[in-house]
DNA sequence: CATATCTCAGTAGGACTGAGATTG
DNA sequence: CCAATCTCAGTCGTACTGAGATAT
């Protein structure tokens, strides 16, 4: 008997296909894709959104702030406010108390902005995790809370260090 | 009350969270790099394991076939093999009787490789999902391969278009 | 002087594409 | 002539680094 080797019929080493690591970082590569794509059809990109999204929820702050907050990289926040402020959805001005600083600022174009990217990315999200259940995608965002929790630490949990 | 902003401190935007995708792509990223250094410790690559954990389920077989199993791109799979093959660790030759293939075989030593990376990968997993229960990591490889095979099928779950 | 911020140029690695040569 | 395979050169987007300018 021989197989034609239909697309969905590849199988896969059970070695490797233990390994869940390697299932993690496929699912996050098509994921990330599906949801780059949605807001790209909107000129957006993910960093603009977490940037919008943590101005809404934290007011008015600094590029290093946002940084720190959002997890993108300093350089990646300069070229993400340089789109943004360009779109008048967030305006960049030099703190006067720290001239060191910018202020970034959601603007009111900046608000709708982000209802629209979040609409965007809820919908491309809803399709990308179409198999799991609610309380599934619960669990999933639970665990993956926690291993992000576990891996912001170096090495050493050291609560007390004295 | 003003908090010093404790690296274990930063809070993050709601709405920013609350997007399983982004965390997703975050966790993905730093149980992949921890993976990618045990490996890199042993003079290895993800696809180096991921080809020689193949080639142990089915023998041997063609870089097409190993590209189509692993979901290593087809000119990754050249440089995996170029480095295998220096290595001792697999061998390479043309199929006579289809002179376009190469048949790629697992030598004794490539073997004992792979043992050596499966540990060493256990190893790394073990510590990168410590903060989950053996219950909970076999849902999210459920579930993660559940997701996988979602998005394999390019947009329309076709089982019956007419 | 040490530190923090913003910015830019550039690096490193990963996934992928396009095309040429060969063979079926 | 069309299709599959192997290979190489090169593209594209991502995360990140190093360093300079400025300010505290």
């Amino acid at each position: 008997m021989i197989w034609a080797m239909d697309p969905t019929d590849i199988e896969i080493a059970p070695l490797l296909d233990a390994q869940p690591s390697r299932l993690l970082s496929q699912v996050a590569l098509t994921v990330t894709r599906s949801t780059a794509q949605a807001l790209e059809r909107l000129d957006a990109h993910r960093n603009h959104f977490a940037v919008l999204a943590t101005l809404q929820a934290f007011g008015p702050q600094s590029q290093a702030e946002l940084s720190r907050r959002t997890g993108v990289d300093r350089s990646d926040i300069v070229a993400a406010i340089d789109q943004l402020e360009r779109d008048k959805t967030v305006s960049r001005a030099v703190d006067p108390t720290d001239r060191r600083q910018n202020i970034i600022t959601l603007t009111s174009v900046g608000e709708a902005r982000l209802e629209e990217l979040a609409g965007a990315l809820e919908r491309a999200q809803a399709a990308a995790f179409a198999p799991l259940s609610q309380t599934e995608m619960a669990d999933l965002v639970s665990m993956l809370g926690r291993l992000r929790e576990h891996h912001r630490r170096p090495v050493g949990d050291d609560a007390g260090t004295s």
